[in-house]
DNA sequence: TGAAATTATGAAATCGGTTGCAATATGTGA
DNA sequence: TCACATATTGCAACCGATTTCATAATTTCA
């Protein structure tokens, strides 16, 4: 297992600063660390010795004798989904502004994969994992998964953003309710009653969640629910597209649309554009997830936001919180917000 | 610096592990990485231990024995931006492929945050660093850019996805030239020569060399360059909505444009029909990094593709073959194909 | 069946840090 | 100036693997 490098320089450790300074490592490591006080003329010396050779400690020594890495492992569905591309940044801010720094891995939704990535976390050493979509936001897969993680992470906590019920472990939840409240009060504020709820599948949690307030908003304002005007896909533009056309073979088509994401409202789109309709003059489009895609469609979108920033930030703080021992809220949730922009309006009088 | 775990399970050791199976540390070592024979008998009850506790071997431990950690960092620009994440998970898969797992840290174009991600990612003792974007990829910074890294990184080679001349170590870069005559050979062999390069600034390395080639094919095709037909700006949907207006302001507009990657070329679309013109009818458009935005326009993008797969592999393998103390090339090169969608087409007859 | 050749195995050193404990150096007040 | 409190410092053990080297157990084969 050796490595053969053709580098010069050997790596320098904490004793040969040790020895150059003339003192113990013990010492060295003290300054490091600022743990303990060291005469100010050795310190100086010890410092200008780490600046002279560009000395950084093995972060597999210390880790490997403090037992606490300050990383945390973070496991998303997708990084190419720009929801999980923006809630990692937010979270790798948060991070390291804790002192503390974060991996990623993508589990692409293979059962498999995702169980790799914890094994792999859990090697290394990591002092927590957030788990973000995947098998933890699928309703239909087994309830033993929460024991699997158990088993698994006998020492690492894991923090996931899925399901509500039965949370495995620690969680911290968009409230999709909420969200769909304010997606579908926009909407019938506006003078909308024929609603569709377009892309999605209703074993993913967050999803269902959506759908079941979808209907207890219509229920609440007392319009009948149309079965027809639901229409399930997956969450990508194509799907989005075709799910949309699907809507237009109905009789009697819906003068609003919820999206289930921006990526598959860009296709909704394209669908409704092809049939020769405006937005939002004769279909209205409100989705999820407010990526900068809602920015780069025409027209903009207007989508629900999850101040990923905060969301970030709550998941980060919940995970070394949970990592250092201290008693945490098992299940947390983030507020979305509205963002209005171009794609919806009031309904078209006839 | 002692963690206080409620967690009930100790973390169980190769000692552990050994002391049940009535073996040495040795022996199970051995069995756990195939590196000499251990007797059948003994073999399997090892094996037996290691899958009821679920026994995973400290990553930090054996990194720290190895001196390598099959770990490569990789360092971005920004992971919220398409190119960058569809040239990641390229990059994670041809590390699994090889037994390699990786990093990923966001500079967000600050100066200071590269610095301390390769900081960390040396802490880290990764076995190579992959940087893209970033200083790397400005040609005005100092060129003393190649002694920082090689100080910095005595032990741990960098590959970067940079400026072609001055290469500081490593590199493995598109071939911005080809791809630039891929786009204007597309447009010029349909008739235009009013071509417009909008969006891009000349001091980053990939933009001034696709500046350069579309100089020179503008040359080559005897189309005398028009200044005001290259207009500069950021890389993002505003920016690229901007600079298409200031084309807008001029006399006599192009027929087509250059866009400088897909997510400009969102804002340029923008423009373009805000203008009350027709794409690809009256305006065609060519742009690059074929991400997945250019599926989301409407219409949809002709872009210049960089085969991610094969880059990611390329990156990770030089990464893996440098760390090994193999020599390899030390720059290298990848091509770009164009993929024709619907934003562009022959130039309209007057 | 016995000696030589192989195969298995464990003891101990090592990787590069941290930290408890004991020893030493310095400072304080009377 | 001396006794005692306090600040510094080093030694050595430890974190959890790997690996060299020597020894013990098996095989092989004459």
């Amino acid at each position: 297992m050796e490595k053969e490098k053709l580098n010069t320089g050997k790596t320098i450790t904490i004793y040969d600063i040790a020895e150059e300074a003339g003192v113990s490592a013990s010492t060295v490591s003290r300054v490091l660390n600022g743990s303990a006080s060291v005469r100010k003329e050795k310190k100086d010396r010890i410092l200008k010795l780490i600046e002279k050779y560009n000395f950084k400690p093995n972060a597999l020594a210390k880790g490997l004798s403090d037992t606490e890495t300050k990383t945390i492992g973070i496991i998303v569905a997708d990084v190419r989904n720009p929801y999980y591309s923006a809630l990692f940044v937010a979270c790798e801010m948060a991070a390291e502004k804790a002192g503390y720094s974060v991996g990623l891995l993508n589990s692409l939704n293979e059962i498999e994969r995702e169980s790799r990535s914890l094994d792999l976390f859990i090697q290394q050493r990591v002092d927590a994992i957030i788990q973000m979509g995947g098998r933890v936001d699928d309703l239909i897969t087994d309830d033993g998964y929460a024991q699997k993680v158990r088993s698994v992470c006998s020492n690492t906590p894991v923090i996931v953003t899925g399901k509500l019920d039965k949370t495995p472990v620690y969680s911290v939840v968009i409230d999709e309710a909420a969200g769909m409240n304010l997606a579908m009060e926009h909407l019938i504020s506006q003078g909308h009653e024929k609603i569709a709820m377009v892309g999605g599948n209703m074993s993913v949690a967050s999803t269902f969640y959506k759908y079941q307030r979808y209907q207890e908003n219509l229920r609440i304002h007392g319009i009948p629910e149309r079965g027809e005007y639901v229409v399930n896909s997956s969450y990508d533009p194509e799907s989005g597209y075709e799910a949309m056309n699907k809507i237009f073979e109905l009789p009697d088509r819906p003068t609003a649309v919820i999206a289930i994401n921006d990526f598959a409202a860009s296709g909704i789109i394209r669908s409704i554009k092809e049939h020769g309709l405006n937005i939002p003059e004769d279909i209205s489009i409100v989705s999820f997830d407010n990526t900068y895609i809602a920015e780069v469609t025409m027209p903009k979108l207007t989508s629900v936001d999850y101040d990923y920033k905060n969301y970030g930030k709550l998941l980060i703080n919940t995970a070394i919180a949970v990592a250092n021992g201290k008693t945490c809220k098992t299940a947390q949730m983030v507020e979305p917000k509205l963002v209005v922009r171009e794609s919806s309006g009031p309904v078209k009088k006839l």
